[in-house]
RNA sequence: GUCCCCGUAGCUCAGCUGGAUAGAGCAGCGGUUUUCUAAACCGCUGGUCGCGUGUUCGAGUCACGCCGGGGACGCCA
């Protein structure tokens, strides 16, 4: 018996097939296959009901037939019935389930199978994007964790991802920025830590330039020479955006994060004006007190006839390109030069009016250009909030800083392994450097999961106490999991690599049954996770897979003496492992041996 | 004023293109270890899905209108 990866896409060619025969294709049948509930199978079709509505037939009768149609494989992999109005419910015989896990029995061979959806497109993923010479905060967390687990996610799924740290790396703030550092820069601080420094000296620069002042002409002036090509003044530049790429490695390293290309605003410098020109010879953008606009009056809030009209502005009136302008060049660099398909672009629910503008602009200057349109994905998320639902903030209402934020993680999780390690059995404790070790895959995993698992489009109450729980949907649940199931293997002598599994026969007890059920899932989270760019589905799967494996650990004791009995539980464990932790990988968690 | 997001158990949240009796975790109460990591497992308690009207065989989900919280709205990104 072969089965394929995504067994509810199985069903739905199968049903289609039927359904065809009975000559139900041609008048729209969709069989509508979704995982179940499993009080009533592993998967249920409900397309009979809004087909037979359509046909004015009894939707019982219909689904009936269908069923009747089936062809005798996915007859010899399911048992079907019908419930209630017409829901068809399927449900994986046991020998399915045991044929579908000895074959998907790797982490690579789990890749390979998902492959399939996405080969040969060409996604670009543009997320981070931190503004040069400014230390990373808790504001740039989500879009980095966010951006990074869909970037595995649409990989996972065979599509090659460009990722683009969108830097913002140009604008005014450098004038003032080097202003301050040409009079104040202390080299010794540059060394040390150069970001705080060029903080320290962009906030000198300011404060020494007021509105007005002959002293913001300065800065002003320090600004056109960088435009113009100054070499001293370029060479700042580059220096600024050097160090803070830098700094913001180190950041990227612990969240596992590596960029292809670092594209910020500057590098669209000199392509805005073919944006311009192109806008404009196609007659959508045009002028409005002296800048040049795009109004979308199909509407209402983009309509120049709004009460408060809010147009895309492409030119400022001072001839100066803004945001809008560079980002409408980024689009066209990436779908000409990159070949994207797809781009998804991770930022706060704040910019929401500005992408919306801007996919509606391309949309339109695409077509009138006739370039090929790639699907545009805006992906937004709430805030991060403290636990009184405002802002979060360090005590004294600062802003809270990235690597302040991951170094509270490591230190937490420190002391809640130091602790559980003096409880151990002194043969089992842990050395400091392993308990150290551990603390770093906890508790930065707990802060990447805390914020995925949520759906993103609501804020997120931080809370260091919920996201370090042992138990609940938590990455340290999760890394346990993994960790017990490797136990076993330690403590039998078997390498997790090559599980002795032969003679395996199919899941019996209620709890290996489950067991079984929810890894064939897995292919369902994914997809799910991959199409709506909603990671949490992938997370909620996770935990309900670790709470199976769970409940069948304290059922089930895998290391017995029957040779079928012990062969099938430890495929089980297998497979449990490795699907929990290509999972984790995909959220850019990393999976630990013992814990 | 226009538009966007959110409102589900005491708390934090799931609920996939409308589908079966609305689900978890935490907190609370009770149980489980001579057995592979008890950082676990099992059970119980807990709901007018913000309010109302409508569409539908069927609405937490869709439409319209309110209420409450957050946000955006011409040269910042």
């Amino acid at each position: 018996m072969h089965l394929p990866f995504h067994l509810a896409n199985h069903l739905d060619s199968a049903l289609r097939a039927a359904a065809g025969r009975l000559g139900f294709g041609d008048r729209g049948f969709e069989p509508e296959v979704r995982v179940a509930d499993p009080a009533h199978g592993d998967f249920q079709a409900n397309g009979a009901l809004a087909f037979a509505k359509r046909e004015k037939q009894n939707p019982r009768a219909v689904a009936q037939q269908i069923v009747d149609q089936l062809d005798a494989e996915t007859a010899a992999t399911f048992d079907c019935s019908l419930a209630g109005p017409g829901f068809i419910n399927f449900r994986l015989k046991p020998a399915a389930l045991l044929a579908w896990l000895a074959q998907h029995d790797s982490e690579a061979h789990l890749r390979e199978a998902a492959a399939g959806a996405r080969r040969g497109q060409h996604w670009v993923v543009d997320y981070s994007s931190p503004n040069t010479a400014k230390q990373m905060h808790v504001g740039h967390l989500r879009s980095a964790v966010i951006g990074e687990a869909l970037c595995r996610l649409l990989a996972f799924n065979g599509a090659h991802v460009i990722r683009d740290n969108h830097l913002g790396d140009w604008g005014t703030q450098f004038g003032k920025l080097i202003y301050g550092y040409k009079r104040w820069a202390d080299p010794a601080a540059l060394e040390r830590d150069a970001i705080e420094e060029l903080e320290r000296l962009y906030k000198l620069g300011h404060n020494a330039t007021p509105e007005g002042s002959p002293e913001l002409d300065e800065a002003r002036a320090e600004l056109v020479k960088l435009q113009n090509g100054d070499p001293e003044n370029v060479a700042l530049w580059k220096k600024f955006s050097e160090v803070s790429l830098a700094a913001f490695q180190q950041i990227y390293d612990r969240l596992g994060i590596r960029f292809d290309h670092n594209l910020g605003e500057s590098f669209y410098n000199d392509k805005v004006d073919r944006v311009y020109r192109e806008l404009t010879e196609t007659g959508l953008a045009e002028d409005s007190a002296g800048a040049l606009v795009v109004f979308h009056d199909e509407h209402p809030r983009f309509s120049r006839h709004a009460e408060r009209p809010n147009p895309f502005m492409v030119r400022k009136a001072d001839g100066a390109s803004g945001y809008a302008s560079t980002d409408l060049a980024t689009a066209l660099y990436r779908t000409e030069h990159f070949q994207a398909d797809g781009i998804v672009i991770v930022t706060d629910f704040r910019q929401s009016d500005h992408f919306e503008q801007l996919f509606l602009t391309v949309g339109k200057w695409f077509a009138a250009k006739n370039y090929r349109r790639p699907e545009l994905h805006h992906v937004t998320f709430g805030a991060v909030t403290g636990e009184d639902g405002k802002a979060l903030k360090t005590r004294d209402g600062g802003t809270i800083k990235l690597k302040a934020l991951l170094d509270e993680a490591e230190v937490r999780a420190y002391a809640i392994v130091t602790a559980k390690n003096a409880e151990r059995p002194e043969a089992e404790r842990f050395t400091d450097a392993e308990c150290r070790d551990i603390a770093r895959a906890v508790g930065i995993g707990a802060v990447q999961y805390a914020d995925l698992s949520q759906n993103r489009s609501s804020n997120y109450v931080f809370s260091w106490d919920k996201m370090l729980a042992l138990d609940g949907n938590t990455a340290p649940y999760l890394l346990y999991a993994v960790a017990r199931v490797r136990s076993i293997f330690r403590k039998a002598g078997l390498d997790p690599a090559q599980p002795p599994t032969a003679g395996a026969t199919p899941p019996e007890t209620p709890q290996e049954l489950a067991l079984a059920r929810k890894l064939v899932q897995f292919a369902d989270a994914v997809r799910a996770a991959t199409q709506q760019l909603r990671p949490h589905f992938l997370c909620l799967y996770l935990f309900e897979l670790a709470g199976a494996y769970s409940a069948f650990y304290a059922a089930d004791k895998v290391i017995v003496d029957d040779p079928a009995v012990r062969a099938r539980r430890l495929l089980l464990c297998h497979r449990t492992l490795i699907v929990l932790e290509s999972g984790l990988h995909l959220l850019g968690l990393r999976t630990l041996e013992r814990m």
